[in-house]
DNA sequence: CCTAATTTTTGAACATGTTCAAAAATAGAT
DNA sequence: ATCTATTTTTGAACATGTTCAAAAATTAGG
């Protein structure tokens, strides 16, 4: 490891450090290179901005995720339990820095901002969460429609993020709604799920399949 | 309109147009105070921050929702038509500063600052938000579960915050798929609730409106 | 090793949102 | 009208994210 790749981890666990103890707005960019014992400058040659630090702790979150699924899906088959299990870990997992999240939502909401989670920079994150939700919908066991089955992942993601946007309002303690929501809503979507396999949805199932699929999320790039 | 009133409207008035012309994050608030004619303290003696210029800005939106919408309402007596009408005319009507959408959707993602949507400062206004769906559905001709009705409208508000988020990072022309996501998903909202309704759906009503109940937003206070 | 090119670091300077004590304007009371 | 209290305005100062030219450290080539 270099001396920047030194620099650049040492201001990476210094912001860290910071950010849990003081709060992302608290922490000031010159009290993250003070500690690392670093010019401020430096901060910038290393990250781009206050804000990548966050998408910089994003992508170890996923890893994290991502690494503490692979025994779980391999053991478990049931599609609701695999579900829940997944974004129950998302929430656990991101909790301890709740107002990184909030921060990070806050720039996201901007389209043209390179953090948004539709952008073109963040692409690769996106596909990776993505994967997870293939590989959830992969190796279940269960009844899935076709075309349903396919379209599965993206909105599986879809609905990870609104739990997320709910979970960053949420003041409950330790986020305790949040859990509950998540454990009331997954047994939801497997009924409608299981529901669009029965004869009477077949009327709608045509229009509702061809709603999903045009305003399926564009993980991918962008068409207008 | 004392001195003070002016000035406020003048700042106010230059505000917005700044913000149209040049977009929220663009415009300093030295640029404001300077077109308007008056030092920059003077924007802080007034409005509290850049952001609740915005906040006013909403403010006015609403009105001009309200009253563009006190006609139809009267004349228009189907459920899908009016919840049609009422989200799509919000979001025409909000569609020329869609980047100060953008910036206060970005301040008000943090809970604990006083422009979420879900704050004790923004009550009053989330609640004549509300009173826009209550009356949409008082209207409404159409079959109801009883207490479906009494949740609709805190849900179908919900709903028209999630319309304004595809919105927000809608970058189609003249944010062509919002409208069309609005006129699909209109139809399955109301498919929805004519399911409810049905023989079929008993098994599993009480779970849904229990869960609708238990999670429905809190719009008037905080409860953990 | 020595030198030149490249990478990394520095710290002063800049831009902009915001604060605040003092000044100016206004309103109220006598 | 004069004095006093209150409201409104001013503009300099401050805090913090960020930039950038110069300096220092590192690497590569000979």
């Amino acid at each position: 490891m270099g001396r920047a790749d030194f620099t650049k981890q040492l201001l990476f666990d210094t912001a860290m450090k910071l950010f849990a103890k003081e709060g992302f707005e608290q922490t000031t960019m010159r009290a993250i290179a003070a500690k690392a014992g670093v010019a401020p400058g430096a901060s910038y040659y290393h990250y781009k901005s206050k804000e990548s630090l966050i998408q910089a702790y994003y992508e170890k979150l996923h890893v994290d995720h991502e690494q503490a699924l692979i025994d779980f899906l391999q053991n478990e088959k049931d599609f609701a339990k695999r579900l829940r299990h997944v974004v129950r870990l998302k929430i656990e997992l991101a909790e301890p820095h709740k107002d990184m999240a909030r921060a990070l939502y806050r720039v996201a909401a901007n389209p043209e901002s390179p953090l948004s989670p539709f952008s073109k920079e963040s692409e690769e994150l996106r596909l990776k969460s993505l994967q997870i939700f293939e590989q959830l919908v992969e190796g279940s066991h269960g009844r899935f429609h076709k075309e349903i089955r396919s379209l599965l992942p993206k909105y599986l993601w879809m609905y990870q993020m609104a739990i997320i946007l709910f979970w960053i309002y949420d003041t409950s303690k330790n986020s305790k709604r949040t859990f509950e929501l998540i454990d009331q809503t997954v047994p939801l979507i497997t009924w409608l799920n299981d529901s669009l396999n029965s004869a009477w949805s077949a009327p709608f199932r045509g229009k509702i399949i061809s709603t999903l699929k045009s305003f399926e999320p564009a993980l991918k790039e962008e068409a207008n």
